[in-house]
DNA sequence: TTCGTATACCTAAGCGAACGAGGCATTGGC
DNA sequence: GCCAATGCCTCGTTCGCTTAGGTATACGAA
């Protein structure tokens, strides 16, 4: 995913935070991951759609197909209690991970 | 790499910005990198040696045999100048991604 | 009316990084 | 004499992302 390419592995987290509000279809999820970061992260759909598939496999997102405003047919997801529970523990992962990588890049003693 | 799989794609960040202000040799950027961090990260060797590997391939590191303080044979990297220049970059990059990151996860409108 | 663009979904091949598990050799302490 | 720590390495597997396709509908402009 991103501008370009690094970083992997964010991604379920980005969809479970941005789905846990309110449910969005897959593609509204896309464009609410792009704004919300200002066009730093843009969310190829070739990794979207397979996210979203192995999310919902694992039971931490629910599907059903429904309407647009725009009338046009597309399926929404929801978290699931499980996902919450998910998106709770790896916020915290994430959190923990970026400090530790800022731990080491941050120092300026050069 | 990190204590479970998760975020890849910045070890060669950590290894480079390990290195920058010192040459060190394979074992010890992997205890610099989990010390330095408090044990959050922790790298495996299967992954670091091929990456330094890799770094190396690509002209971002140097590497020369050498002994340690303990005398025992070792072998030591260090940045070059693109190196250098690709560690602004992508340090850049990763300020900005995990930045963006935190713009995500971070509002907490639930 | 037709064409392009945005919306909305999907899949397949290939790549490349990390994990896990192995192996080899040397040093030093108990 | 043995085991842990140091120090290097490689191989097979897994898994997510990229690239590049494909389908279909709605809408506005030419």
């Amino acid at each position: 995913m991103s501008g370009s390419d690094l970083f992997t592995g964010t991604l379920d987290i980005l969809i479970l935070r941005t789905l846990a509000p309110t449910p969005l279809h897959g593609y509204a999820i896309g464009r609410a991951i792009r704004d919300g970061s200002e066009g730093v992260l843009s969310v190829e759909e070739g990794a979207l759609y397979p996210a979203l598939h192995r999310l919902e496999a694992r039971g931490l997102l629910e599907a059903e197909w429904g309407k647009t405003d725009t009338g046009r047919r597309a399926k929404f997801y929801q978290v699931t209690k499980d996902g919450h529970e998910h998106l709770g523990r790896e916020a915290a992962r994430w959190v923990e991970f970026s400090g530790a990588v800022a731990a080491i890049l941050g120092p300026d003693e050069r």
